[in-house]
DNA sequence: TGTACATCAGTGAACGCGCGTTCACTGATGTAC
DNA sequence: TGTACATCAGTGAACGCGCGTTCACTGATGTAC
């Protein structure tokens, strides 16, 4: 499409050279508001789930009207609210994989390092509410697509994980298989909080705090656990 | 309501006689139809659920056509489909119970206990497609109702389970506090593998036996990691 | 650079439909005497 | 036991409303020359 831009750098050097990132070619006005209006029906949709509805009975109508456009503006975007969900599952993966590297600290004990990584949880669960609501409602509440789209991305999340502790060598023990077994087990101790943590109070800062605490304890006994475990030779 | 039944026996001895279970006194036919398409109701909505939609999405409309009954019905049995949808975690209350009660098996060791535990939640959660389907979607997308209803009969459920460890003496060394936290844990983690079964396709032995399998491990490993867990001194 | 034409994000009217809820009703069941 | 009246689960018509989707449109933006 732009090839013949980048073979041919003459014709149009300086927007080129203007563009703030390099990398992409300079987008369109008519492009650039597009995505925006795009992104205001995404956010028009958590924005609804985060004041109780959920995702599956929201309408097309309510989305549109949030986002300040007319409903069939809609279809310039997403075929159906499925469609728009999968994006949001896309939108909910890149903040996952910014938490795991917000997670990732090293240098420290096994024991800081569970304590540090469940509160960078909790926070992320603050900061991202509505995405979060979102993730824990279509989880078990989704079509069959939106499950299995954010099933992939705790699945991701675990095999990271996996190669984390892999590397670090904490289990050398512990048999492939059977680590991916214990990574699942704190990975959906982990989530298993986000409600509990979306229905407090805002601001209750000893109820966080218990969370938290729970959260840590449940975390360091998988992982005493898992040191005392003995995998079967593979 | 029945009082002078009770203190005048003399008026209707041989129908209280004849009534099969005597504790209640026998229903006349206008409750009995009452409570049968009450249930119908219920069921409608399980049956929806079953079939793929959402508890939050499904019309009073749609349950009162599947119950075989006009719309305006419904009012005569339920306010709202809240409403309905309490009852149904009545439902699940119940169910819940005699899942427990299939549970407590006595006189094996550990690991047969947690082994047969958690194939006989498998096999409830299979005989219980619908209820158990309800069950994950509300408690993350209902309304806070209807979520909070459902997190008091897993409270229940946990409060059981520390009584039943606590009797056997297996965790001697641990608090009640952090016994607590442990119950909650597996608790959580077999409930967490809920949605795991009920997606499987339906006669799926090799994989149902995967998910048992993973499951009795992870038990089996925070067990581990109870017993080398040191509580503080309260 | 200026002009003539193409593209296409957003508009607004219109459709048929199922929704929750109201109301007055019917007729089988229950109660009092 | 028989009769006259009360109760109330279920009916059916009707309402106004928001829904998803279609269609022809407008006018700003982009493209070709």
């Amino acid at each position: 499409m732009n090839l013949n831009v980048v073979t041919l750098p003459s014709l149009q050097p300086s927007r080129q050279a203007v563009t703030p990132t390099a990398k992409k070619p300079a987008m369109s006005t008519r492009e650039s508001k597009k995505k925006q209006t795009r992104q205001a029906l995404m956010n028009a949709a958590l924005e609804l789930v985060g004041r109780g509805d959920n995702f599956a009975s929201i309408s097309l109508r309510e989305v549109a009207k949030n986002a300040g456009v007319v409903p069939t503006s809609f279809y310039r975007h997403f075929e159906t609210m499925e469609d728009l969900g999968l994006s949001l599952v896309d939108e909910l993966g890149m903040m996952l994989r910014r938490l795991m590297r917000s997670a990732r600290q090293a240098g420290q004990s096994l024991n800081d390092q569970i304590k540090a990584s469940v509160e960078v949880y909790v926070q992320h669960v603050l900061d991202n509410r509505n995405l979060f609501l979102f993730m824990v409602q279509c989880r078990s509440g989704g079509t069959p697509a939106l499950r299995d789209a954010i099933r992939n991305e705790l699945r991701y999340f675990v095999n990271e994980l996996v190669i984390d502790i892999s590397r670090a060598d904490f289990l050398p023990h512990v048999s492939h298989e059977d680590l991916e077994m214990i990574v699942s087990l704190i990975i959906n101790t982990v989530a298993e909080t986000t409600l509990d943590i979306l229905d407090l109070p805002t601001a209750s800062r000893s109820q966080r705090a218990r969370i938290e605490t729970i959260t840590i304890k449940q975390v360091r006994l998988i992982f005493l656990g898992a040191l005392a475990w003995r995998s079967r030779k593979p």
